[in-house]
DNA sequence: ATCACTTGTAACCATTATAGTTACAGGATT
DNA sequence: AATCCTGTAACTATAATGGTTACAAGTGAT
């Protein structure tokens, strides 16, 4: 199965945070322009905020980012709400039959393998700060159509 | 959530092929060594089928691999196992509100990223052939253990 | 032609993760 | 005190996975 949109929506979070980093959001706010509900936004706030990268109190509003957004790479948001696949983001069958040649040596040796593969995208994910990510967000508004409908100020 | 344990038993089926090419194994004997039901087997040997990498007949035991192992990469397995995957390993929250500018924009930026990152685990999968599998199986296995308990005749 | 054996597949089940929802205790601000 | 907010528990619907039973249909030997 695809790695969950919990990740999709930190980013869309911590996006949404960092350019509106005057203004306190609650919860609700963020899940008007996430489209969900605001307890799905609370519950990965709550991620974001056991994994260090934001700072939220009980009762207040306006989370704030806890470091540069520059220094905040997509594999640091990847890891705060997808903890279970930091060890391992390939399952691998561990009942085989240890009286077969295969069966006792597969595990370990698809493990060597599979971690391969695992840092490679993690590696990735690493070599992107949250600045790129808002650069792109801003960079991709600024693109004038023919028609316009809204501006900018209409908008969040 | 993880990636399914369908990859790594779809490489164990594939190296016991491999290694029992002169015997015509039936899912029930394959199964054994995965320690699963037979129809698990046979499920994934379709998929394996499917994809081109192996020939298998109804009716009639004995898989044949459809090349030669050195030309078949992880890739090509996890490919054949994990269809829906193929397409975006990660979900990209798609509901987000259009009149916000980081809902507008948040979705196309992130497939691009998230896509680059698929690769990189991918191309790492595509240096990885069968036959080095294969190898690392009888490599380990020929590990001599102080107290030697089972020959190899005894395994499969 | 029959018999034993096999594959391929449908159908069903238990388990688990996700994402959404309601509800509410308790902190914060005015 | 009144209001707004967060954090979290509890519940739901949905979907994927892996295992299981069952069986139709293909194969090959006798």
């Amino acid at each position: 199965m695809a790695i969950s949109s919990r990740f999709s929506v930190a980013v869309h979070i911590l996006s949404l945070l960092e350019i509106s980093k005057n203004e306190r959001l609650t919860s609700e706010i963020i899940a008007g322009s996430v489209n969900t509900n605001s307890v799905v936004v609370r519950r990965i706030m709550g991620m974001l905020n056991k994994a260090g990268l934001i700072n939220t109190s009980p009762g207040v509003a306006g989370a704030i980012i806890s470091r540069p957004i520059s220094q905040i790479t997509l594999l640091d948001v990847y890891l705060a709400v997808e903890v279970d696949l930091q060890d391992h983001l390939f399952s691998i069958h561990d009942k085989a039959n240890p009286n077969c040649l295969v069966g006792k040596n597969i595990q370990h040796t698809l493990e060597q393998r599979f971690t391969q593969a695992q840092r490679a995208m993690e590696n990735e994910l690493a070599n992107v700060t949250l600045d790129q990510i808002v650069s792109d967000l801003l960079v991709q508004d600024s693109f004038i159509p023919s028609v316009p409908t809204t501006t900018n100020k209409e908008q969040l």
